[in-house]
DNA sequence: GGGTGCATGTAATGGGTTACATGATTCT
DNA sequence: AGAATCATGTAACCCATTACATGCACCC
């Protein structure tokens, strides 16, 4: 809800813009999907926050661009002054991986590279988006943020990639004496029989 | 619903031990109501997942100890088997970080700090968790992997800390250029009148 | 007397994802 | 010809939190 005005503070555009703008703005902490702007914009619009201009397209359907209101503008501050609660993520890796004395360790190991190079690609990503978009607008007042923000995905992914290799190692050890442990009982069985 | 399977797994238990134990062993990165425990322990024994044994209690009510059937670890199992899909955690302090620019900084700075000083309790936490839980259960076949779960918490919160640091720094660096700023304007305003 | 902990549960409410529906244009 | 992109939106559904309801025991 609060993200389309933060963003609209930034830049008037249409829903489908705020979609491809949230995604690879604020997009490695902070998501929406369709199913929500689109109604929520609408209802911003029936209280005010927002205003709304309809252009017409050949072909396509109308483009509703929407603009923050001083309205809005008022909302969106008081919002920002409402200390954010801590919020538990839920990380299905993490609980599978605590679960993970019930299945073969190959299955984990597997998990956590493929974690891995899905953050590395993401760091990747980070790393880029902060040289190209935020140091191309320096001159915004809001760039500062940008990059505080962007350098919070920046060292927890490096700190996710670090823990990931720990990790593996330590999988790559149980995995090992798990196979030691049943040719062991493989011998004794072929020596029983 | 699958955490109470993998918890059940280690030992049985009743659905308000289920909540506590939820919340001080995986509490960090995976936690469920009770709104949502009891519902889905009625289910899950309702299909047979669980089995459930109802214990008297004087003064109490009836204490309902549930236990993993054979088929629950068989489900328990598929689903430790099905790969993670990645999940985009929601930051709601990252947000109003990334649209700071409508708002005074002293105001971030006071989140910035209270997230840090929350993190921080949290490291301890689950350091001394480490030390005391899972060091005294080093015979449990699980111990390992929940000592990986327990670090990856660790690694992420002094990430965070370390952020937190910088991202002080940075925003003090703001503060006290927006004041000069103002001091400025409030100058200009007395010279011109 | 009032707060906290034990112990169970239900119901309302809200938030969010997914799937669906439409339809033109552009790329392969 | 078929897939992808642009562009909007709705509806069903799932999941989850919150609040509520009950009631005893214990402590200050």
């Amino acid at each position: 809800m609060e993200v389309l005005l933060g963003v609209l503070a930034i830049e008037p555009m249409s829903g489908y813009d705020l979609g491809l703008t949230i995604r690879h703005s604020v997009g490695h902490f902070w998501n929406e999907s369709y199913g929500q702007i689109y109604p929520n914009l609408k209802k911003l619009a029936s209280e005010g926050f927002v205003s709304c201009k309809t252009v017409r397209q050949k072909g396509k359907p109308d483009r509703h661009i929407y603009s923050i209101t001083e309205k809005g503008r008022e909302r969106l501050k008081k919002w920002l002054t409402v200390p954010p609660q801590p919020e538990i993520p839920r990380n299905e890796l993490l609980l599978k991986l605590f679960f993970g004395e019930q299945v073969p360790t190959e299955i984990l190991i597997g998990y956590v590279e493929r974690m891995a190079n899905e953050h590395r690609g993401l760091l990747e990503l980070l790393e880029r988006t902060e040289r190209e978009e935020i140091d191309n607008n320096q001159h915004y007042p809001g760039a500062p943020y940008w990059k505080m923000a962007a350098h919070f995905g920046q060292m927890e992914m490096r700190a996710h990639l670090r823990w990931a290799e720990e990790t593996l190692a330590e999988l790559k050890k149980i995995a090992s004496k798990r196979r030691k442990r049943s040719e062991i009982r493989q011998e004794k069985r072929h020596a029983g029989k």
